[in-house]
DNA sequence: CCGACAACCTGTGAGC
DNA sequence: TGCTCACAGGTTGTCG
């Protein structure tokens, strides 16, 4: 599901619907995620004000204040700190508007009430998401220590792609997907970058030269600002927190298109897979 | 260190 | 209709 462009739009709008207001509650029904949802969340939420809300690769972050005194008992202490939501493969945010408050479906798993009435929900059926919290004064969390550059700005570029790939065997679309390499670009985005930049998915990440690479960086960003234009895309479970779909999914040159003609040369798409993952690509147009 | 793969979990669609 | 299998936007641990 979600890859950068999904999270960004849910940044986005959560960012619009909840910073600045506080946690009046908090529920979790299943803890059973890909890291289980610590007990005594809810403690540690209530009372504080959401600063701000951002992104860093695929994950999402609730900035959190420090907390007045008197309800805090849970040993957390008031200290503020960062709630960290990551929706997995099948995750999706809901932003209800005040006072509507639809019955809980199968898989809503958290829920938030905000201040001014703003009800939050965090669906995801296949469970592979996450929600914890560190503590402000916490050294950075193991899940974003060792991440690579954000696609989007400027750190990501054609000469440090090309320093982190230095003799790398495997494809260059495995290594897209490689988080030390680049955050945010997953099965999707991979194969259309690969489109846009004309460059064969196959191709041995190390041998790729410099004009190619910017030319791929180039790709990268023009590939992740569109389908953040188009609200991103929807293909099982995600949805935008009004619950509306994305439509990049309609605007892909090869990703789901096995078969079907090239829209840019009539070729037919080619299909294949690499580390257990579906690629996409055009034999004409990628070489 | 690197690369490939299984595992985590549920739902869906295809084929028999 | 009902069963089984393959596969799905991600990440992490393990093995060779």
């Amino acid at each position: 599901m979600p890859e950068l462009p999904e999270v960004e739009v849910t940044v986005r709008s959560l960012r619009s619907a909840i910073k600045g207001h506080c946690i009046e509650a908090f529920r979790c029904f299943n803890h059973r995620l890909r890291q289980p949802v610590p007990a005594g969340l809810g403690k540690t939420l209530v009372g504080r004000y959401v600063t701000d809300v951002r992104r860093r690769a695929k994950y999402l972050l609730l900035d959190c204040n420090e907390r007045n005194s008197a309800r805090d008992n849970t040993g957390n202490g008031k200290l503020g700190g960062t709630l960290i939501l990551h929706l997995g493969m099948s995750g999706s945010l809901r932003v209800f508007p005040l006072g509507v408050i639809p019955p809980r479906r199968q898989h809503d798993h958290l829920e938030f009430l905000f201040d001014h009435g703003i009800f939050v929900r965090y669906h995801d059926p296949r469970r592979f998401g996450l929600c914890v919290w560190v503590p402000a004064d916490a050294e950075t969390p193991s899940l974003l220590a060792k991440l690579g550059p954000e696609p989007l700005e400027n750190a990501f570029h054609a000469k440090s792609l090309r320093q982190v790939l230095q003799g790398r065997t495997t494809s260059i679309k495995n290594a897209l997907m490689d988080a030390h390499v680049v955050v945010g670009v997953g099965n999707i985005y991979a194969s259309e970058a690969l489109f846009r930049a004309g460059i064969r998915p196959t191709t041995p990440a190390g041998s790729l030269g410099f004009v190619r690479l910017a030319r791929l960086v180039e790709a990268v960003r023009a590939t992740l600002e569109d389908a953040i234009a188009a609200g991103g895309s929807s293909l099982r479970d995600y949805a935008k927190t009004d619950g509306s779909d994305g439509w990049f999914q309609n605007d892909c040159f090869v990703y789901g298109r096995a078969g079907e003609p090239c829209r840019r040369c009539s070729a037919p798409i080619q299909q294949l897979r690499q580390s257990g993952r579906t690629t996409f690509y055009c034999k004409r147009c990628q070489r």
